[in-house]
DNA sequence: AATTCGGCATGAACATCGTTCATTTTTCGA
DNA sequence: TCGAAAAATGAACGATGTTCATGCCGAATT
């Protein structure tokens, strides 16, 4: 049968084996998948590399993991957590559109700094067919979340399912933004001019909520 | 030597010689990998069956195209420019606003019909360090400036730089929604939600340029 | 018309991938 | 202690992009 089901099985269950000595292989490898995604991308990522640089053999890979896919998937989890918890710390719990500007800010700021990682998130494709790990996809839909708190502020008389789509919707526009701005393949946004189309991006949005909200009332 | 120097040598100078006979390989590889981009997507751009299909031999791809990415860019290229067709002839000389959707909905609709082919736009990755052709940037950029006339109506007040900057983020949001909208990575938006949610984003945003133009006069 | 010559096409060969699997090594409970 | 199950090994396989020595053909020259 083999049913895989990663999601949560070995990561606690044999947490007992590693305690003194070497890490698991598995975390080991997402740890170094995770280094080198961060500093030459998705693209560095060779699975004659990867079990050099963790000490073990080529086939020992496929022990921990079904594909590199899945590994991918597991840095990109990874990236996703870092990217929330900056989110999260950009939130403040002050005006809305406040809220929202610096929720915004934080994105290009990450995106910025952890270009390639960041990147790794929308470069990667799985092959056609495969489905979307249930835990990933959860991961995903958790980011667009984050703007909820705001956005309940900003139209109190929607109900959540509306809010959602809409926290969804915000959120796609921003990320277009700073996706196509930091884009070099077109003629490159100098940082300066994207810093600022970010916050028109913000305000134009801003009103249209607030101009929504005063309709609503 | 070797001074490759595409970008606008053979098309014309040896136009002559296929005009009766079978077109130059040249072209005909380029009609064939765009259609299997078309179909099967960057991923199922494969040399040899390139080869198979325009009926040469693996090593002739190589003297017409220096790389397969060369391929790839002209390939992208004709996407470039059906795409600003669609955008033109989506393109209403009425109310400002209602151009704006109207090409928000073309580019939407563009991707859904020609999924593939939009999507190898923005898959595709030169190798690091490969500088953009000139002639690949401009046509990226010339898809901003069709967004110029609406916004000069709804702001006449900017110069003409602020405008093709404004003009870049608006097409941006609107293509982040669209690519995440259309991402299955992530948990799939409803086809309607969609659509719903493109018009929520115009019309956010078009109430906040007239908020804008207002605060101007 | 014969001959030379230059450039293009050819496809086998090479380098580099991800992935598999027969074999060996290690682990650990009876 | 021992044997079976699990894990690790790395050579081998199949795909893929790219190169290059070789052959071929047409045009220019004598």
């Amino acid at each position: 049968m083999f049913m895989p089901n990663w999601e949560s099985s070995l990561n606690e269950k044999n947490a007992d084996a590693g305690a003194d000595r070497r890490t698991h292989l598995r975390d080991r490898l997402i740890d170094i998948a995770q280094e080198t995604v961060a500093a030459q991308g998705l693209a560095g990522l060779k699975a004659r590399d990867l079990a050099a640089a963790a000490g073990c053999a080529l086939g020992a890979i496929y022990t921990a993991f079904h594909d590199l896919d899945e590994l991918v998937l597991r840095v990109n989890a990874r990236t996703l957590a870092r990217l929330e918890a900056a989110l999260d710390a950009a939130f403040v719990d002050a005006e809305a559109e406040q809220a929202l500007e610096a929720m915004a800010r934080a994105y290009l700021s990450f995106a910025r700094k952890d270009e390639p990682s960041w990147r790794a998130l929308f470069e990667h494709r799985l092959p056609p067919g495969a489905p979307v790990p249930a835990w990933y996809a959860d991961a995903r839909n958790r980011l667009f979340s984050r703007l909820d708190a705001p956005l309940a502020q900003l139209l109190p008389g929607r109900d959540a399912m509306a809010r959602a789509a809409l926290a969804r919707t915000l959120f796609s526009a921003v990320h277009g933004v700073v996706a196509l701005g930091l884009e070099e393949k077109i003629a490159e946004t100098p940082p300066k001019l994207l810093d600022e189309q970010l916050g028109v991006l913000i305000r134009l949005l801003a009103a249209g909520l607030m101009m929504e909200s005063a309709r609503l009332i």
